[in-house]
DNA sequence: ATTTTTGATTAACAATTATTTATAATTTAT
DNA sequence: ATAAATTATAAATAATTGTTAATCAAAAAT
């Protein structure tokens, strides 16, 4: 190896020397003993071709050469400290950023509560979403540039190998209505009445009203006997549809849990669908595994996971 | 010793391999093997307790904490190039400064003649005069404050055992006249006529002054004889007085050296006249010699102590 | 002035650490 | 699927570094 013409520890001990002026205290500040101090030093003249210390006085001097390897010395330890700094608060998550992909759907309802209990944690830690298809965001985790990321949809086969797919909560697609719909007021419903109502829907384009479709199909209900009443293209257009009394929908409870709550839209029983998916926490198991990364999952998911929701 | 969590010789791996995007490359790069290579990457992010690379890919990536870590990494490395660099300079006269001492005379007439051929020969060595007395030039020589000096008078006895004393020059005091005055005819002059002559000189209380009473002692000349026209308290003053014709004086040789060549004043052959002293090259021999003070000793110093002067 | 003490160098030895060689495990490319 | 290439692992060797012990030099103290 082309070597270089000294090490760290000469350097830590040229610093020692220059504030201690002596070559044993400098070595009892480093511990060892006052040869090897010697030793080194000697090293480091020979290999840089200087004389680093006017010794011989009562004082260990530095000359000029000295003084001005020094001050780099001085530097570069100053950057090694920084540096071993910077690592520890990775370590101790006092840094560092996690980056944790989503649908929209989860993008929208879930992460923000999730990050913000994180951050709330690790306030340290900045925290990226990123939103994107199930596929894109696939790929994204196998590349690395996303840490982790929780989806709903089916990853291409190819992925299904490369990534860990855990099963992670189960995401429940509700039948909401509008509350002074002629139907809230019935304990429960059954799957023929989805065939009476009106519906709003997301845009027949978009992947998650395929997935919700799917969903619906695998529940037994034929959709090409429902209703459209109108097709929009986010769940809040469509959530503010149906408290208009537009129509009914299919939308996931965590989008809904305030008009829920307040009352402004109605879930009524429907025993017999079970409209749901399984959400799944993918990661890359070949990559490696930021502490932040360790934290969310460790720290974060356990809990929204008992929500048993989206 | 307290040991630091990392080696350059690890970081300039670490940069290697990032730079190359493979061990093996970088253990081209830096000739060594690549097991060397994967140890050492290996100890560093044990001893970080960090993951720097994610391998197995076609690529060695960076993971955050490698990022982090590179930063400071080429930070540091720059520095220690910068250092090497500092110090060859160094090395090869292209940085550092030369600090000479002198007295009164040799620091006006000579010294500047000397640092100019030596600037000359090595520009980027930035010299210092400081001129004192010999008292306190051979202590600043003896503390390492001057690299070298050149004197006249004689250091106190405690500084002769200290310091490296050797003999350099002849300094000749001169008897210069007005160029028009009637001795300037003579071919010879005798230690008699200088008893004829009005005397300029340096201001009784001066160290130079009694230096030359005593070499004139020396000479064999009784100084109470001699006619003081007038008392000044520089050579200029001297020199320039002694040209508008207003009386004799003894002068340094190389403080005239201009006016003997232009006819201005003269100097009289004195055979029987031996007014000289021994200049004294000083250094310190318990201290580093920087390889500005060798270069000044090796390559100006020859050429003007052939001169016989001052 | 001589002794004592302190600090620095030198040399031999012990211990640690790094490097190489050889080999195995993975991965990419053909 | 096989071949080529990259990285990891293990054992042996080489190199470095620190320690102890002995020596030397200088400063402080008697």
């Amino acid at each position: 190896m082309p070597e270089l013409p000294f090490t760290l520890d000469q350097l830590r001990i040229l610093k020692a020397i220059a504030e201690q002026g002596s070559f044993k205290k400098a070595a009892d500040l480093l511990f060892v003993t006052q040869p090897a101090v010697s030793l080194q030093i000697q090293n480091l003249e020979k290999q840089l071709n200087i004389t680093i210390f006017d010794r011989g006085g009562r004082k260990a001097l530095l000359t000029e050469a000295g003084q001005i390897l020094l001050e780099y010395c001085q530097r570069i330890l100053n950057q090694c400290d920084e540096a071993c700094k910077a690592v520890e608060d990775l370590n101790s998550l006092k840094g560092g950023t996690l980056i944790i992909g989503a649908s929209q759907t989860t993008g929208t309802y879930l992460m923000p509560r999730m990050i913000g209990l994180f951050r709330q944690k690790y306030p340290d830690v900045s925290v990226q979403l990123q939103v994107h298809s199930t596929r894109r965001t696939g790929w994204s985790v196998a590349n690395g540039q996303i840490d982790l990321a929780i989806i709903g949809g089916q990853l291409p086969s190819e992925l299904e190998n490369l990534l860990q797919i855990a099963p992670y909560a189960t995401d429940e697609l509700a039948l909401v209505l509008p509350s002074k719909h002629r139907l809230s007021k019935e304990k429960e419903l059954a799957k023929e009445d989805l065939y009476t109502l009106n519906f709003v829907t997301l845009d027949s384009q978009s992947t998650t009203r395929k997935v919700v479709d799917e969903l619906l199909r695998n529940s037994g209900i034929e959709i090409q006997r429902l209703k459209i009443e109108m097709e929009l293209n986010s769940l809040e257009a469509i959530k503010n549809a149906v408290q208009s009394g537009l129509g009914a929908a299919f939308l996931p409870v965590v989008s809904i849990e305030r008009e829920l709550a307040s009352g402004t839209i109605h879930k009524p029983l429907m025993i017999d669908l079970g409209v749901k998916r399984e959400l799944k926490l993918i990661t890359n198991p070949s990559r490696y595994t930021s502490k932040a990364s360790e934290a969310f999952k460790r720290d974060i998911l356990p809990q929204f996971s008992s929500f048993k929701t989206i």
